[in-house]
DNA sequence: TAACTAAGAAATTCTTAGCCC
DNA sequence: GGGCTAAGAATTTCTTAGTTA
């Protein structure tokens, strides 16, 4: 899955085995390799590529059909404005406050699971 | 930087590492030794912890802050890794919860304020 | 119970070089 | 130029078992 992906995008990005080697920090023995299955990149490399191909590991791993890599690189995308928010403030408290901010989400957190297991007792 | 994330997804997921191992068929052993850098996953393996922890492997490798959909968070914003748990375990709660833990953090930001404010006081 | 680590076995990658088209 | 592959060296992972908290 891997090497037909890497293999696609790489020459949908108009670049040879050499270039990408290059941009990469390896040689074209290792791209190939990479693009006819007789080797996997290591995590570092894995991200290496989807940097220099604009893309993102997700897809080149198959685990997504989107190729592009902006959307899921935009950061700071927050679904709960106000959650965020407090979050920033307790990052700012004193050992000791954020200490309490802690348990206090430790001790919310044994109350949901508990309102869980009410819900469905299957285990 | 995947070691930090592995550890911090599992333990918002509430999962122990044999746990997880089973999810993804291999060991605890081989889950401590990715949690503390001892090893790396392979690229199968890091699709199947990004699927048993429901997250991609563009977050696990540190490549986005977005974890997935639902729940993010930001790191390098909080130095705290107790803090980012506890974030991103209010990431999940009710919306009844949630406020909970917004109304609480509010609380103690007050009695931040006050306390840099009394600062010359004794108590 | 949960997590960490040492050590050796086992498996994989990387490099080099040469080959083909 | 552009790409493919063999073989061995080099590196890494995985497993097991024992240890720690």
């Amino acid at each position: 899955m891997l090497s037909k992906r890497l293999k696609s995008v790489r020459k949908t990005k108009g670049l040879t085995q050499e270039e990408l080697a290059k941009r990469v920090k390896t040689t074209k023995g290792t791209i190939s390799n990479y693009e006819n299955g007789h080797s996997t990149p290591s995590n570092e490399m894995l991200k290496d590529l989807a940097d220099a191909l604009d893309t993102t590991t997700d897809y080149l791993l198959g685990r997504t059909n989107k190729i592009d890599g902006s959307s899921l690189q935009s950061e700071g995308e927050f679904n709960d404005p106000d959650l965020q928010i407090a979050f920033r403030d307790a990052a700012d408290f004193s050992e000791e406050t954020k200490q309490q901010a802690i348990d206090f989400i430790k001790y919310l957190k044994e109350k949901e699971k508990n309102r869980s297991k009410d819900k469905d007792k299957n285990f």
